[in-house]
DNA sequence: GATGAATGAGTATTCATTCAT
DNA sequence: TATGAATGAATACTCATTCAT
C-alpha cells in the first residue's frame, strides 16, 4: 500500500527554508501554483516584499492559505519561487536575442545588441525587477541574482575576450566588474533614476560610449582611436 | 487674537506624516533627540529597516516608546530623521574635502579627489548608507537621497561645465547622468558586490579611466587624446 | 422490501464520534487499517497525542489522508481505535502469564505472578503505554482504560475473595481499590518516576510487602503474622 | 536619560522560554498579572492545556493579548507561571497543617494529619491539580512537580528516619519512594479514579493502613504488632 | 475504493501607537 | 513632560476534514 515517495526537488545551494514542499502532479495542482506565482509577482510588484502577505496572496490568487503552503513551506519560499520564475523570464529573453549576434561581429555592434535586449528587458519589466531585487535583499540570497549577474559578466568578459586584441585588456574581470556595474546602474534604476526625457536610443548610444571609452576604443562613428 | 499655533517645522517637499512633531526647545529634551537619533544609527546599521522597532530605539536610548512620540510622530518620521542626519554627515564630509580642489585644477586632478572623497567616505560609513538606501526604499522617498544625489550631481556637472571647451559636451546633463550612476553603483554596493580582492586605488583608478574615456579624454598617464 | 443498512459496528457506550466508520471488508482494507494502526501505535508512541496529526499517520502508513477517514471518521476515533488495540495486546498479554498460576496457590504467590506480569508488561511497553494513557486523558474517555483496569480489579478481587478466611476483610471492593491504585502508580509511572536504580526484582518485593502488610498478612518470608 | 534597567527574574534551572518577561511595576500591572494568572488557572482547570489559548486567557481575563506578552513571552511561560502559583499554594497549604504536629507525635498520629492535609488540599483544588500534572507533561518540565514531590517525600522520610528505631527499615528511601506513590495514586487521581462513595475518612483510615502495614507497625486500633 | 489537492478556521506572536499616571 | 502599561490589528503558519478525480 505505500505509495512511491517522491523526493523534494534539490535544487543544490538552495537552503531548505526556500525550497518549495513539492511539485505539483495534478493539472489542477499545477494551475493553483501557476496561478500563485503570478499572484505573487502582481503583488510583488505592486506593493513590495514587506506589504506581500501570504493572506493577500492567497485572496488574489484566489486559493486558500492552506494551499499555499501545500507547495510553498514559507513566506520566504514562495517569494523566493517569485524571483526564481522572473530570472528564468529574464534569461530566455536576453538568450533570445543574443543569437542573433554574429560569431564575428565587431565589438560595437555585439555591444548594441546586448544593450539593447537589456534595455528592452527593463522597458518590459521594470517594476517587477526592482521589487525582485528589494525582495532578494531581505531573503539575504543574492544568488540568484548573482547567478543571472554572474551569467550576464560571463557573456560580457566573452565578449571582451574575442576582442582582446584590438583592446589590449590588463585585467579582463576587472573590466568585466566594471562595466557590468556601470551598466546596470543605468539601465536598471541607479540612484539617480532615469529621467522621462532620456529615451532608449539616447542611452543606448550612451552606453556604448561609455564601454568603448573605456575599453580604450573610439566609439562607432567612423573614427578610429588613431583617427 | 489669538496667536496661530504652528510650531512644526516646515520642510518644503517633507510629507506630514515623516516631519518631526515638534523641534525639542529644551537642553534636555535636545539630548534626548540626539539620543533617539544616534540609538536609530546604531539599530538601522545593525539590523535594517525591518527589524527597526520602535521600542527597540527607545529601549536603547533609554528612553520611554511615549517620548519618541513626542518628537516623531511615526516609526516612518523617526527612520527619515536618521536617514536626514545621515546624509548631513555625508554632504558634510565631502565638503571639507572639495574644498581643495583649487579652481583651475585640471580635469583628472579634480575628479581624483572627488571619487577618492566617496570611497573614503564608503569605507568608514559603508554598512550604514547601505541600510540608508534599504530605508529610503521603504520609505518610498528618495527624495532625501536624490537631494543629496542632486548635489553631487549639480557638483559633478559643474567640473563638467568648467572644462567645458577640452570636452565638447553636447548634453552635459546626460553626461552628469551616466558618470554619476556608474561611479555611485562602483562605490556603493552595485549589483555585482565589489570584491575584497579590488583595493581603493585600483578601484579609483579604473573610475578615472571610466570617467575620462567616455568624456573622450585619454587617461592622466601623460598621454593626450590625439597622442 | 429493502434492507436497513446499519452496517456500523456498535459497541455499547461508545459514543458516535470514536466509533470507527465502518469495518474492513476486503483484504486490501484489512492490510490498511492494520498499517495504519500499526504507524498510528508508532507515533503515538514516538511523538505523543498532540503532534499525532492525521497526514503523519497516513504518511506513515503509506497511504492518503482520505483514506483514513474511510474508516476513522476523526482523529479521535483513529486514536481511540489505536488505544483499543494496545489495550487488547495488554490483556492478552497478562492472561497467558495468569493461567499459569494454579487455583489453590497461596496469595503471596499468586500475588507475585500478577505483579512480575506487570512489571514485564511495563518494561516492555512502557513508553507507548504512557502515550496511550496520555491520550485517553485527551479523548476525556478513560472507559477503555478503566474497562481494562476493571479487569484487573476483578481479577485481584477475585484473588482476595479466594483468601478471603485467612484476610478478613471488611471490604473486598475497598481493599481492591486501594492496592490496584497504589500498584499501579509504582508500576507505571507514577508522581514519582522510578529511579533507575530500582530493579525489578526490588520493586516485586516491595509490592508483595506492601500489599500483604496493607491485607494484614506478613510477609512471605515463613514469618505468619502471629509469629 | 537613561532609566534604570531592571533584569529579568533569574530563577535558578527555569529555561528562559519559561521564564516571565518582567515584572509587574505598577499597581494596574500587578492586578493585571493577577488577573490573567486567575483567568488561566480557571480555564486551564476547564479546558485543559491544550484547549488553553492566549486568546482566551485574554478574554476571559479582559485584557489584550498584547498584554500577555508583556508579561509572560509565551503561551508555555504563561502555563508555567499558573503552575508555579499552583504549587506554591499548595505548599503553603501543606505547611500551615503540619505545623499543627507535635515533634514527639506518634507516628500513626503524624501520618494521620499529613494524610488528612493531603486530602483537604485535593478536595479542594482537585481538578486544578489534575490539569496541571497534564500541563506540566506539556511543558516537559516535570522539575516544579518534582520539587514539590521532592519536598513532600523529603517530609515523609523525615518522619520515618524519626520513628527509625521501631522501623527498622533497611533502606529508607526505597520505602519513602513506595509510600509517596502509594499514598499520591490514591489521594490524586489514579488510575481508578477515586468512587463518589469512598468518603475521605474511610480513605484516611486505609492510608494510615497501607503504610503502617507496609512498615510492618500495626494499625492505631490499639492492638501492637507483636499484640 | 483510493487518492491527494484544497479548504479555512484557528493559533501564537509582534509592534506601532495611545493614554492614564 | 516623561513614563511604560495597554491596546488590537495584522501575520505566518497548521491541520482536521472534505471532495473532485
Amino acid at each position: 500500500m505505500p505509495t512511491t515517495r517522491k523526493p523534494r526537488p534539490s535544487l543544490p545551494g538552495v537552503p531548505d527554508r526556500l525550497r518549495p514542499r513539492k511539485l505539483p502532479r495534478q493539472a489542477r495542482a499545477q494551475a493553483l501554483v501557476e496561478a500563485v506565482l503570478e499572484a505573487g509577482s502582481r503583488i510583488l510588484s505592486d506593493v513590495g516584499y514587506e506589504r506581500l502577505s501570504m493572506q493577500r496572496v492567497a485572496d488574489v490568487a484566489g486559493v486558500s492559505p492552506g494551499s499555499l503552503y501545500q507547495y510553498f513551506p514559507s513566506r520566504e519560499a514562495l517569494v523566493a519561487a517569485i524571483v526564481e520564475a522572473q530570472s528564468q523570464r529574464e534569461l530566455a529573453f536576453h538568450l533570445e536575442r543574443f543569437a542573433a549576434i554574429p560569431p564575428d561581429a565587431p565589438l560595437d555592434e555585439a555591444l548594441t545588441t546586448v544593450l539593447r535586449s537589456v534595455l528592452a528587458f527593463q522597458r518590459e519589466e521594470g517594476p517587477l525587477m526592482r521589487r525582485t531585487l528589494e525582495a532578494l535583499a531581505h531573503l539575504g540570497r543574492f544568488e540568484v541574482l548573482q547567478r543571472r549577474a554572474a551569467d550576464a559578466a560571463a557573456f560580457l568578459r566573452g565578449l571582451l575576450e574575442a576582442h582582446r586584441e584590438t583592446l589590449a585588456l590588463d585585467d579582463p574581470a576587472l573590466a568585466t566588474h566594471v562595466l557590468a556595474n556601470a551598466v546596470h546602474s543605468l539601465t536598471h534604476d541607479g540612484v539617480l533614476p532615469r529621467p522621462a526625457s532620456l529615451d532608449d536610443d539616447t542611452l543606448l548610444r550612451e552606453l556604448v560610449r561609455l564601454c568603448l571609452g573605456y575599453l580604450g576604443q573610439r566609439r562607432p562613428d567612423g573614427r578610429s582611436e588613431a583617427g
